[in-house]
DNA sequence: CCCGGAACCTGAAGGC
DNA sequence: TGCCTTCAGGTTCCGG
């Protein structure tokens, strides 16, 4: 599930080698993944155009072209993205050529990511909450964003309005990092515990990204690699194991309906 | 406004 | 062997 890091580490493989070379087509293969405009202007706004940046908004991947438009693609659960595949990957959805023949394959086995092609690039990621990683975030910007939120921190952290980037699997990391209860009130987090939150917020998406992504399920990187960062969760996708720092079983439970993994032990609801 | 819940999706996995 | 149900979770929508 493409989060913060799965996406940068996109990104950055893909800046060197789009940036300066221009789009000569698309196919879309299935007019699902087209969020707007129609499939067909979305086909003739971006075919001869030129890239001149690709960046990175939270969890979308924004494609900057040489007629101020911005391609946006965002992954949600099983969306790859693959540079001349091999074999064509099983559930391609769209395929870009650029100038110099190479392909990108946007390949999607449950249809869910969404595709943009629009002049202004907030109108797709323009409530985003702040980037976690970028310098201006600081502890006090995150005790603000919590703020007097009621609701479970795992949720809070993981709403995209409130901080862009960070899903199921980070959230569950870092909160075992700062040894705080995923169903803790965000609202009744001690200065202390944000402090906490916040340099495990950013250790884990450093981390993630430096070990290129998580590959849990389907996420592969632009040349079909996987990531190695699950290889280093203490907790996330972890149910049932011990707990690498007291060994007690790590505990599963829904949270708005999503799978939360903690320690019992080392994130008691009390704390604080 | 805020929250919880369901829908969107499909393939894997488990039950019978 | 095969059919059926359940589950996975990022985002969006809807109802209370």
């Amino acid at each position: 599930m493409p989060e913060l890091p799965e996406v940068e580490t996109i990104r950055s493989d893909l800046a060197p080698l789009l940036t300066g070379r221009s789009f000569s087509g698309v196919e879309i293969l299935d007019p699902l993944v087209v969020r707007q405009p129609s499939p067909e202007e979305f086909t003739r706004n971006l075919a001869s155009k030129g890239i001149v940046a690709v960046e990175r908004r939270g969890k979308y991947l924004i494609i900057r072209l040489s007629s101020g438009d911005a391609l946006i693609l965002h992954f949600r659960m099983t969306g790859v993205l693959l540079l001349n595949p091999d074999v064509a990957p099983p559930h391609a959805r769209a395929i870009f050529h650029l100038d110099n023949g190479d392909r990108l394959v946007f390949s999607d086995r449950r249809r869910l990511g969404k595709m943009w092609l629009v002049r202004d690039a907030g109108e797709v990621v323009g409530k985003l909450g702040p980037e976690p990683l970028a310098t201006g975030f600081t502890s006090e910007v995150l005790a603000e964003r919590l703020g007097r939120r009621p609701g479970a921190i795992k949720a809070v952290l993981c709403d995209q309005d409130i901080l862009a980037g960070v899903g199921n699997m980070y959230a569950d990391e870092a909160l075992f990092l700062a040894g705080i209860h995923p169903l803790r009130k965000a609202s009744s987090l001690s200065r202390a515990e944000i402090e906490r939150l916040y340099q495990a917020i950013r250790k884990v998406l450093f981390q993630g990204i430096s070990d290129r992504g998580a590959s849990v399920d389907t996420y592969r990187d632009v040349s079909g690699n996987t990531g190695e960062a699950q290889l280093r969760f203490k907790v996330a996708h972890r149910g049932g194991q011990p707990c690498p720092d007291c060994g007690t079983a790590i505990q599963r439970i829904p949270i708005r309906n999503r799978g939360s993994y903690f320690c019992p032990r080392c994130q008691k609801p009390e704390n604080g």
